[in-house]
DNA sequence: TAATATTGTGGAAACGTTTCCACAATAAAG
DNA sequence: CTTTATTGTGGAAACGTTTCCACAATATTA
């Protein structure tokens, strides 16, 4: 015989509803008798079936956070500071990992759906053919990445301000002498990428740079790919201005510039993207663009939490960029 | 009116019983109400609530991994396989980050329990107060940390050799001519950096390093916090050989040393331990012990459903570590 | 003191499934 | 053509809660 309510009830000497009032302190109960439940509860070790409870009251104290691939440090520190926000409010994270791939997110969306989360956070790709499925009336944040044109009352969208962070990379190589321009970015067209590549085209233009002199390339993101890839282009561009989509392929950039004996910062310039942790401890050490990733978290597990309190909001955050300065610009 | 089975029932004019059927592929039923219940139940996009499922039939699909800390790129990548592996077989992740926070394990275990999840990743601190949360029949893996002495049929533990992988660099580093060793650690009390320990100090012993040859330090785990005690350190004592408990301590090391003007791997080697990813592209690239923890994540998934389906498992699974010959030691 | 409002309590329905059971219809065996 | 096995179907109980409702007990008001 489990330790259920009825368990209880029966120990304590009264009905189940006095016990399930006492428990969620809902509607009447006589001091004396609180404190009887309360005490029996305890010896009991007695616990609540969330599922049971789930069912009746048609919902639950789970949010789900959708990404492309927890094993990123943006998504990682993402979703340590979603859990971390929620967590304080009693929530609990539900956690998928896509790999980018569009079964594997509807197969995720319809999970969480059929699970009865309170809300989802979507960071990832939000393929258009998923769409419809988050078009009920179930909070929805996206994060990130702004695929989804989601019309719904219950939408939140928060990203960085991607094109402002790469113009300012663009503006700050140019101020710092660099006359030809590579731009290496990642060659999914995912929004935030798109962002950015608008961003330095933008900046090349307002700067006057002409079209001959700066070039963009695509990569896989890695370091390795990167790294590849960018002995290539040097070979056949020699430019002095790089401005990498992210920090993992500013990693395998400046390394395979370093291993062909090119000096950085005084052959080439080089701006990541992002802000991860460890470029501090690069040699040269990474100057790059940050993206506020921990507001972002919070932010969004905040949202989240109002949209779930039914307080309707409907608004785009766009979070600034900041530039840190450090060793591969000059 | 939602779209519940009873709803699918009478649309498909039969009874719930026979759609449930259907809908599980259990017991009977003809050829033509099966296929007259499945074009129904596509027409009208229903999907089965699965809490109410989980209610009768008092399981779920779920599986709960509690980490210390997910945006370390160990427990990240360690999340990831877990929740591919599982992917597979149609579970899911629920995912609880603890801080390294007592409580808060104890809040995830409780929670999980409650939800009615079918098995536990632990690879968080095991806090002993926790302990007996966790000795019911509920299957359990350990990963990485083994604080727990759960003695039931259900439990499997599976960890890297920390301590051979330790010895092996302690090894390394003398063989590699080294006279005079540090092992800079997490100040923790944690088990793998226990193992290390003592795979050091035995590579030591082993090797006849005179005790005052030998020093061990305390660190918190940030490069940054690194980068300041080794300077402190090296001030103290003229190292030549260095062993970091983690690759993190290491790049801090690395970086503090590099900007005290002290030569790499010339004057003092170094080796770190995990692995991780960018390691590889520091300057000079980290040599390291690598875990393999791939394997570790895989494994866990496996495992787990194999104790999920009831198959009794008591196994204690050391993985081998590897030395990852880079530039920091010659 | 009588009439009314407030507080405390338990019974039973409901949440959306699965599954046991009884029974009907059909197929196989004698 | 019976008898027995197999297959198909629906009704209803069960999972463990919450919550509506009715009623009883007590407190407040007139």
């Amino acid at each position: 015989m489990s330790i259920d309510i009825k368990f209880v009830a029966k120990k304590a000497d009264v009905s189940i509803s006095t016990v399930s009032r006492v428990l969620n302190n809902s509607g009447y109960a006589s001091p004396a008798t609180r404190i009887k439940v309360s005490k029996i509860v305890k010896e009991l070790g007695y616990r609540q079936n969330k599922v049971a409870r789930s069912l009746r009251k048609k919902t639950s104290s789970f949010v789900g956070l959708i990404v492309p691939d927890i094993s990123n440090e943006f998504f990682s520190t993402l979703a340590k500071t979603i859990e971390n926000s929620l967590h304080q409010n009693g929530f609990s994270l539900f956690l998928c990992n896509t790999e980018e791939n569009e079964k594997r997110e509807r197969f995720y969306i319809e999970s969480l759906l059929d699970s009865q989360v309170r809300g989802i956070i979507l960071a990832s790709a939000g393929f258009e053919s998923n769409q419809h499925l988050l078009e009920t009336d179930i909070p929805v944040i996206m994060v990130d990445r702004m695929n989804f044109s989601i019309k719904v009352n219950n939408a939140v969208k928060i990203e960085s301000d991607n094109y402002q962070g790469a113009k300012l990379a663009g503006d700050i190589l140019i101020k710092k002498d660099a006359k030809k321009m590579v731009f290496l970015r990642d060659y999914r067209k995912v929004y935030p990428m798109m962002q950015r590549e608008y961003g330095f085209i933008d900046s090349m233009k307002e700067n006057e740079v002409k079209p001959e002199d700066y070039r963009i390339y695509h990569t896989i993101v890695s370091p390795n790919a990167a790294l590849r890839k960018i002995r290539e282009i040097y070979r056949d561009f020699r430019f002095n201005g790089l401005f990498c989509g992210t920090d993992t392929i500013a990693f395998g950039a400046v390394k395979g510039l370093l291993d062909m004996g090119v000096p950085i910062p005084e052959d080439v310039q080089v701006i990541g993207f992002d802000g991860i942790s460890l470029g501090e401890f690069l040699n040269p050490p990474l100057s790059t663009i940050k993206q506020d990733i921990e507001t972002m978290g919070y932010m969004a597990g905040k949202k989240i939490l109002k949209l779930i309190s039914k307080i309707p909001l409907n608004e785009h955050i766009l979070l600034p960029t900041e530039f840190i300065e450090r060793g591969t610009t000059r």
